[in-house]
DNA sequence: CCAAATTTGATGTACGTAAATCAAAATTTG
DNA sequence: CAAATTTTGATTTACGTACATCAAATTTGG
């Protein structure tokens, strides 16, 4: 059986009352009665029980989830998943609220979690910007004892509790030894397109492929970023444009959102060129790419997943819990034709 | 606020006692009594507070694993995964045991479960061997109401309320595709190790494999099956006499356990040769020989991910949850050099 | 050493549900 | 219609923890 409060008291030779305040950090306790409990504690491998202990609380956690006003699938995506663990929530003694951010904007990011400090939620998840005030913001707020975790982008040097994304170095890293495969020691060019070199997840990726490409093909050369805003209609014209200009493009690597204009671009300008294609974020759109032989293959991260897991992990943290470091950890997902869920 | 058993009551017009009457299928309540009960329970969209409930009951799930005695990494890795959740299960209000079961023998298999119906568990986990015999017995343990999972092999046409385990057809195939785009259109002989084509999970592979190369990679043959019964030593002999003989191949598939005999046999006979090579389930041993260049990917199912899935849909059944199916789906992992974890 | 301040103990209520008991009411049976 | 039976209500206790109150004991300061 489990050991309880009941049997702190016993073998601390002290009160409940007494292992109470030790317990919930109430004052009124001397040092050596509070060390002779808190050993007790140790000793008979007390576990405090959540459920019981919430009950008691009638707590609910409230938490927060601060999210780009991006118009892109995976932002969409993202969202949807939030408001799935929203329609759990009740069942899971949670409150979730949504706030949406302008994009890109560090300024009115702080602004937020700046608000936010006074409400005192009990955890809050941010698609991080990566910028110096942000990061003051965030450990303002860690400071402060809320948890926070970052979700999808990280956020450099900040004391945050957890990333909830991918490792996206490794990312870019393993669309480099995909494409180099597969394109079997040809010699050519490879077009990138990108949402923007401002953010941080972005930015990793294309670190992560230039490295792999520069030491492991060196007969595919890597032409200047282009810069698609995660815009469908920017990408497809910028792509376009490339096509047509660069007639010894053999590959192409999609970091950043918004495929549809690559999609276009690819259909419209390739149907006579063999092109290798690799992108990221599985929607519905890249998934019919896919199928059709326009991507050969596509990376991802689970939306629904990261969501969850920030969710588990702000619980715990504000629970003063551990995490399972493996069930927290974000995988890269790899979809040929063949695996798609 | 969540309505509690309490606004039933009122809602009902009923007391308190019926209401549990109803809510626990306890006896001596009239049908019409009933219908007014379940009636209120649906309006006001009551959901039962499982914490409380589980306080009150002084619940622990029992769950039994009943996992083969194999001698091979997976399977030493699958028991870890099971030992680390039981060092969790404390905390929460589950009691693991494991049983081993001599791999490949339905017989025994077929008795522990019979032995496991009367001693009536929470929930049963198996990695099933797919034979008519463990498929009833299967199925009496779900008629009398204990909820059933299968793990990492499945079982055919049976009752079970949830396989936690990999689309191994979709393995199959993605492995062709990955090998046939690797060679990059050469031609030549693909050797397959297997471990045992009597269980399901290797006959799928090998099924989904055979499908996508004769339909798209035809330049590629496929050799006859080697059987290495998941043995590296039996493993390390037969790929070595392929090897020897069969100069025309160029590429090998392991879809079983047992690597480290292929690996040795690579590394002994293949210096000289170029062969492209695609293994299942990430192990000390394959992670080195991927890392080194002997191996050029491996396809995986996360043990740690399997049990923990397997935990939560048991847990969901026992209490008559509804669970997340996005988050019990098992993915399967393609791990390239640049995103081991 | 006494008064004041601090520390500790004893006790009760609450959270939402389960489970039991016994009495009261309603229904069915003969 | 009375007796037997079934159904319903009222009430209590328990689960493990949190939190509050008041009294008693102990320690500290002057």
């Amino acid at each position: 059986m489990r050991p309880t409060v009941h049997d702190i008291a016993a073998a601390a030779g002290v009160s409940l009352a007494t292992v109470d305040r030790v317990l919930n950090q109430r004052p009124g306790v001397r040092k050596v009665t509070r060390e002779k409990v808190e050993n007790a504690i140790r000793e008979i491998g007390y576990i405090r029980d959540v459920a019981a202990a919430n009950l008691a609380k009638g707590r609910t956690y409230s938490f927060v989830f601060i999210l780009p006003a991006s118009d892109n699938s995976f932002m969409h995506g993202l969202n949807d998943e939030v408001r799935a663990a929203v329609a759990r929530s009740s069942v899971e003694r949670t409150n979730i609220r949504t706030i949406e951010v302008p994009a890109f904007d560090p300024g009115a990011l702080v602004q937020i979690l700046n608000e936010l400090g006074d409400e005192r939620p009990s955890g809050i998840a941010l698609v991080a910007t990566d910028a110096p005030e942000v990061r003051d913001a965030v450990d303002r707020l860690v400071q402060d004892g809320i948890p926070v975790v970052t979700l999808v982008s990280d956020l450099t040097g900040s004391q945050r509790h957890h990333y909830a994304g991918v490792d996206n170095i490794a990312a870019g890293r393993t669309a480099a030894r995909l494409l180099g495969r597969f394109l079997g020691g040809a010699t050519g060019e490879i077009a990138v397109l990108a949402g923007s070199m401002l953010v941080r997840d972005h930015r990793e990726r294309l670190e992560g492929f230039a490295a792999v490409m520069a030491a492991e093909f060196p007969s595919l050369s890597i032409l200047p970023v282009i810069e698609g805003r995660d815009d469908p209609e920017m990408a497809h014209m910028l792509v376009a444009d490339a096509l047509s200009k660069k007639s010894g493009i053999i590959g192409v690597y999609s970091l950043g959102a918004g495929n549809r204009g690559l999609i276009r671009a690819l259909k419209e300008k390739a149907v006579d060129r063999s092109l290798t294609v690799i992108a990221h974020e599985l929607t519905t759109h890249t998934r019919a790419a896919l199928l059709d032989g326009t991507i050969d293959a596509i990376l991802n991260q689970d939306a629904g997943h990261e969501v969850r897991s920030a969710i588990r992990v702000l619980k715990a943290k504000a629970d003063g819990l551990a995490v399972i470091e493996a069930q927290e950890r974000i995988r890269l997902d790899i979809f040929l034709k063949d695996n798609l869920p």
